[in-house]
DNA sequence: TTTTTAAGTGAATGAACATTCATTTATATT
DNA sequence: AATATAAATGAATGTTCATTCACTTAAAAA
């Protein structure tokens, strides 16, 4: 519906408000983090995106089809903020190093898009969303663990491990930092220092 | 309410049926597994355990009450499996096994109060709740850390930086494996040869 | 300015929602 | 067997839900 309108534009017509969609785009976010999906209903994201409940259903076929096209907007953000200035041909340490960086970027600048996005992934939803990597991530990534593995830069082992010991303890201080309270009721702070040892030491155990 | 019940127990009434509470406790937790929070109403739930809607709100209070309930028993029971065997006395490489093991264990024992829990703590719902670790387990962790920095088995670091190093790597294999597809659409199976490796990996990260 | 088209709407629709209530039922004690 | 009590219920309650529809509005082209 959405993604298609490109392919036939009468002459004759009214142009959708990019800021009308965006408005909806952003609001169902916010309202979902902030009070989860039972607490999204369309008549309300209607009231806080100032738009007719009829409206959404210009953009978005249903409730199901807007929360996918909202997964699938923050995955493919998500990938090309993790792209930014990476190349396959980086050492290993410097291009692990750069898509962290990246995606601490990501989660400081648009928190509620990632909150939505672990929430989505998260639930029964993802389930019966058909939401695919651009190729242009995958490849890049899977690149970039060949290298790493051609060059001995890391030891063999199957894609689901190194992922789990290269982003394991990243997205785990990430839930940290997002909590106002976390372990015994104190506040956590990622500093960049804080980082950057997590990331020497899962090194360590990556070599 | 429900927790309360002990205090005062008249001398002529009829007893709560156990089986109708665990059945009720059970099925909310399986529909929201499949169907997600706003997939489990209050009328489709107690169709599913074979009562009346107005039984549900002689155990609990509200729909609220309800997933708080859920959340906290979740939480103990998954506390009180982790403890299994568990002494903080143990050597930092076999207290930290054990727990991957015991965890692993109940995860696989209940996997929709697993899969709840992850739901729960990944939505706003977890702000409303005022759950709470029970004392012996945090003691028992809170030991078992020193422990090991007074013996040198690991370097000194935040509890959240030990944390997101001991258990970030084991969580995220734990996802890979309850769900059938993950990377490149293969499916990932999580065998005891694969966990003790990570586990190596995890142990040379923490030294 | 007129025409054409889709964008955009407010009010309605029926279904599903959480919760309550007037009764009935089961059970432990007498 | 009778009694007292809370468990348990099915049928309501009023509210909110996702979605639709008859209609109005805006804008691009002629």
């Amino acid at each position: 519906m959405n993604e298609h309108s490109f392919i036939f534009v009468p002459d004759l017509m009214r142009s959708k408000d990019e800021h009308k969609e965006r408005m909806i785009r952003d609001k169902a976010m916010e309202m979902i983090v902030k009070e989860g999906f039972d607490g999204m209903s369309m008549q309300k994201l209607a009231k806080a995106a100032n738009v007719s409940p009829a409206t959404i259903y210009i953009y978005f076929k249903n409730r199901e089809d807007l929360l996918n096209h909202l997964y699938n907007e923050v995955q493919n953000t998500f990938s090309e903020v993790a792209l930014k200035g990476f190349s396959p041909d980086l050492s290993f340490e410097d291009g692990l190093w750069l898509q962290w960086q990246n995606r601490l970027r990501f989660i400081n600048e648009f928190p509620y898009q990632y909150q939505f996005y672990e929430q989505f992934r998260n639930s029964p939803l993802i389930n019966h969303s058909d939401v695919q990597l651009i190729m242009d991530f995958k490849t890049n990534m899977k690149h970039f663990l060949m290298n790493a593995l051609k060059n001995g830069e890391i030891k063999k082992m199957e894609p689901e491990v190194f992922w789990s010991l290269a982003y394991g303890p990243f997205y785990s201080l990430i839930k940290f930092h997002l909590q106002e309270k976390t372990m015994m009721g104190r506040h956590f702070k990622l500093s960049p220092a804080i980082l950057k040892s997590v990331f020497k030491q899962v090194i360590k155990s990556l070599q």
